[in-house]
DNA sequence: CGGTATATTGTAAACGTTTTCAAAACAAGT
DNA sequence: ACTTGTTTTGAAAACGTTTACAATATACCG
């Protein structure tokens, strides 16, 4: 491999003028920007990332840190987030942490140990522990955005979520405006609570919210608790309620995927669908749009909560803004085939 | 950031023997090693990876580069390869180059200026320009691994693909075996004319050798071509089918994703499926799960895949073994219930 | 033409590590 | 004690860039 000085003494200039042809400053006279040019063409130069890197501490590269990254949600995430990142110059280490701690900390330290200059996360735990990270990474100059959870201090670090609340509100007020008024809600045992703020229990909150402004008649039935918000788990929780409480006519499910289970079952229990019960998802990923019918779900803007996480991003690590800033972006009902009017 | 040099001079030793603790080499006595550590973690210290990176000129990094990542096959492959790298102390850079074969260009360039040490590939195309490229990484020195798809030449680079011949010939003998006489088949334009080795035309191969081989009254009728190999396209050309050829017992499509939307074009077309026609498809994606009724499919080793490319390509940059080596696995039929016995 | 500002170029140091080489310390055999 | 061999350590060079600084060339002004 040619290195600078190979171009530089087959060009007749210093080491200095090559790397300022390089790197596209002003100060070379045409005539020498040529003739350094044309060496290093016909040498077939390529800058050495790694000595540069290492020269100026800090490589083009971002860490992107997500729970999994074989569900639909992240890996429309993750794309979103490595082509904006592309088109700007940088690359991307995509690590999935499949809610591993340990894992996750090992990635960290990677990123930290590699200089990555910024990174996006989604983190697994909203504990003390990733409140400790987070400074972490901030002491040693990383800029970080979450996406798809706020940080528990919001001028800790920028984020960019949706707005759960009014997603869930949105879900329910369309499923009451249908006319349902014995509704199924499958979500997870925190959202059910209502614990912490994550995701889920916005959700939740959204649906309550909204049974509560919008009638006094609605019932609303929730499925027995569960860890993980998976196809199969979908299918069970949702054959059990739909068995237990025959008067259902919605199922709301947090999840797409859940919604998908719930779907799955309700066809095996012999229902007809939407005719015979109307299924809302959550989500918009893909899979929705390749059920029979095809799924309504509260479809978050996946792909630009990707883009504007890396922009922030972006943003951060070239200085332009240093102030955490907190995005919101709002979910809409799409409304397709598995919903329908109450007859 | 505390360096190696601050761990010496702490420790009072110097750097070399830092060094060579850090890196856990002999020689070097209990008691030394003892008070290093301690300086080390006394300072906080971690080694700077860009400058040893840049000092042995090469990173820990390798390239994974696929066509796409939001298809289920790819996000699942790439899941099977990070998650190997990982275990083994590589981190992977992940490019989805969407079948443009500039940004492939691109993506191969940063790689090998981030001197990455391996790079797995799914290429986008067979030609000549990929020859070249591989050609331009094997100067470089950088080990090559091929996946899902074979290079041009046998000892060019190893490669690990499945053996889609087989899986089409297993596919068509369900089909047949089942009854089916009438069978409809979903599959791309190229792979139809069977021009390139590539994996539809296997397929589609399989699928003519097997109907030769086992009976003489099956009668295949092809699906409009078209060029990719998505959910839509497959509802499309899958109701196209299905009201030209009313005939039909069977459809095999030669991808899940296709097989999903020929199954939703069944279904909107009011058949009763498996009743009134199986369905076989072709990938074995999680998505294929999730259907009603499930989707009877041709089911790739999607995650051992990913795990021998990854340690064939690690054995390649360990040297461990420097000669080409071409993995052929086998496809199972995943029998569910979309296809059954014809009656 | 002298002087001053500006544009262009080169020299050399620095970044933090790994690694070669030689020196020092130690052990063992005579 | 005197080799001889082995283990342990340190000094210093190298890796390929970028960049501060100095030096030189050029342009402009009176």
């Amino acid at each position: 491999m040619a290195t600078i000085k190979d171009v530089a003494r087959h060009a007749n200039v210093s080491i200095a003028t090559v790397s300022r042809v390089v790197n596209d400053y002003r100060h070379v006279r045409p005539a020498v920007r040529e003739v350094v040019t044309k060496a290093i063409a016909e040498l077939g130069y390529r800058p050495n990332g790694l000595a540069s890197s290492f020269r100026t501490q800090q490589s083009n590269i971002v860490g992107v840190l997500l729970r999994q990254q074989r569900t639909p949600f992240s890996s429309a995430l993750a794309y979103a987030i490595e082509n904006t990142m592309f088109d700007q110059g940088y690359r991307v280490l995509l690590c999935s942490t499949n809610g591993d701690a340990e894992r996750e900390a090992a990635y960290l330290e990677t990123m930290l140990d590699m200089r990555v200059q910024g990174i996006i996360i989604r983190p697994s735990g909203t504990g003390q522990r990733m409140a400790k990270q987070i400074s972490t990474l901030r002491d040693r100059g990383v800029a970080v955005a979450f996406v798809d959870m706020k940080p528990r201090l919001a001028n800790a670090a920028s984020s960019v979520v949706c707005d759960n609340f009014s997603g869930g509100y949105q879900g329910m007020r369309h499923l009451i405006e249908l006319g349902h008024r014995r509704i199924g809600v499958v979500a997870g045992a925190v959202a059910q609570k209502g614990g912490a703020a994550d995701v889920g229990s916005e959700r939740v909150r959204g649906i309550r919210q909204a049974a509560a402004d919008l009638t006094s008649d609605v019932e609303i039935t929730y499925s027995a608790p569960f860890d993980s918000a998976s196809f199969e788990v979908g299918r069970e929780v949702g054959a059990a309620l739909i068995t237990s409480q025959p008067g259902l006519t919605a199922i709301f499910a947090t999840t797409d995927m859940l919604a998908l289970g719930v779907m799955h079952s309700a066809h095996a229990l012999g229902l007809d669908l939407p005719r015979d019960m109307s299924i809302l998802g959550y989500d918009g990923v893909m899979e929705s749009a390749v059920t029979f019918p095809t799924l309504s779900t509260i479809a978050q803007p996946i792909h630009e909560m990707g883009q504007i996480a890396a922009t922030t991003l972006i943003d951060h690590m070239r200085g332009l803004s240093t102030t955490p800033r907190q995005v919101v972006l709002e979910n809409t009902l799409l409304q397709r085939d598995s919903t329908i009017r109450v007859t």
